[in-house]
DNA sequence: AAGTGGTCTAGACCACTGA
DNA sequence: CAGTGGTCTAGACCACTTG
């Protein structure tokens, strides 16, 4: 029960539910351990199950919680660090990255990344589908966006379709000196086919990669990068990341 | 009513009603322009208010609406690039910077942060708060971490509080070498006191960035900065960051 | 005071997982 | 199959903004 102050409190009850449940977390409870079902804790807190959802969906959404339909409700692991903007740039699919190629096609973009592509609309470009997995869990969907004119040497892309032909085509891709690129990320919510490669149900937070790859003055290519936000760090900058502001909330004062 | 299909389909009533809205709001509205209230919303479709809210909530959620208690629902503007990761790495403070310190005290760090900037626990450092706009509207508030051996002419601090002290704090920083900068990006929500100052409702999507500032081989200070996750679209990179995935999200085939 | 979005309830049924 | 989280309803009241 959450009897500790009810009377003068405008505070949201799921907001109280919060706090009380993240303080549980960090007491009571271990990685990967399981929580009573939310008809349980619902009653055990005297809230309808709606609100209780609410709380619980805060949580989730600051990687506190994992959440999994027919199974439970189980305690997250610390997110982790993902990089995605090193000091040193280079090509995607360059040695040593650990994107996983999928598929390779030849379509027309969207209009936005046509236009930062300065192809015409509707020309085609490749399009190469990626995904990024760390520690055995996928934790990002990719579309890359690569300008025909980046890949010119289509003869040495034999291979009809699927990886080996993204490979082939990443690889052509390396021959350019890459000479900038820009990142931004953004708030969005995983569409269906993201949404399935990244283990999540759709409309799930993601942080939104985009990244220009600059050469010989014009962009060259174009990701689009959906990476988990429950699970996931960005991180930018020379090393892995900084264990800072991973776990439980602190404050000051 | 949702005529369109609703036999065949296990595709969520929120979802498809979001889909339908996100095409209303492409088509036949313009940015600013209010929405009906939801519960004229929600009879349109035929649908209780809760679903209603769980589509609008997504709409929010991707920057394409904005809601206030007590106003209503309006279409919003392109979510505004901020830069966060220069590619020459500045001191906060430095000339130029759209900061605006707001005040400045002397506390114990949690945790994290006394890790990071290698101060024993219990500990005193410097706590400058500042506050970002962009276009007169608040974007971010942020908490800058600052060793106390980082500046260690207090001398030259003569300013007592308050927004004097803090930008005196930030001159003496300038005085440093900065050697090197990194940073990270998560999902999280906003607390109460972050929420007023970006004029939203506590627990509203945010994207906090922490950045540890490198200096004589140590991390000199600890930024961490709540930026709102609706609004904004953080850019790294040399420039201001390109209009890509803005605005409808479009797809190719 | 009227109108808005925000919170909350007590139910119901569905989709999925695992034994 | 039983148990989980996900969706949905039809109400109610509250907090806030504006005229």
């Amino acid at each position: 029960m959450g009897t500790t102050q009810l009377e003068t409190v405008p505070e949201p009850k799921y907001w109280h539910l919060k706090t009380v449940l993240s303080e549980a977390l960090d007491t009571e409870f271990t990685v990967g351990e399981i929580l009573p079902n939310e008809r349980d804790l619902a009653a055990r807190f005297g809230v309808a199950r709606a609100t209780l959802r609410q709380a619980l969906e805060q949580l989730e959404l600051e990687g506190r919680l994992q959440r999994r339909r027919g199974v439970g409700t189980t305690v997250a692991p610390p997110r982790v660090g993902v990089a995605v903007g090193t000091e040193q740039h280079v090509w995607p699919g360059a040695a040593g990255d650990d994107w996983q190629p999928v598929d390779c096609a030849l379509e027309v973009p969207p209009a936005a990344v046509a236009a930062a592509l300065e192809t015409g609309a509707e020309q085609n470009v490749h399009l190469v589908r990626r995904s990024r997995t760390t520690h055995g869990q996928p934790v990002a969907a990719e579309l890359l966006y690569i300008a025909q004119s980046a890949v010119p040497d289509l003869s040495a892309i034999d291979a009809p379709a699927g990886a080996a032909r993204a490979r082939a085509v990443l690889r052509e891709l390396q021959r350019l000196e890459l000479e900038g690129q820009e990142s931004a990320v953004e708030l969005g919510s995983a569409r269906a086919d993201d949404a399935r490669q990244l283990d999540r149900l759709p409309g799930a937070p993601v942080l939104v990669v985009t990244t220009r790859y600059i050469a010989e003055g014009r962009t060259a290519a174009v990701s689009v990068a959906t990476y988990r936000a429950d699970t996931c760090r960005l991180t930018f900058g020379d090393s892995g990341g900084v264990e800072i502001h991973q776990g439980p909330e602190r404050r000051a004062s």
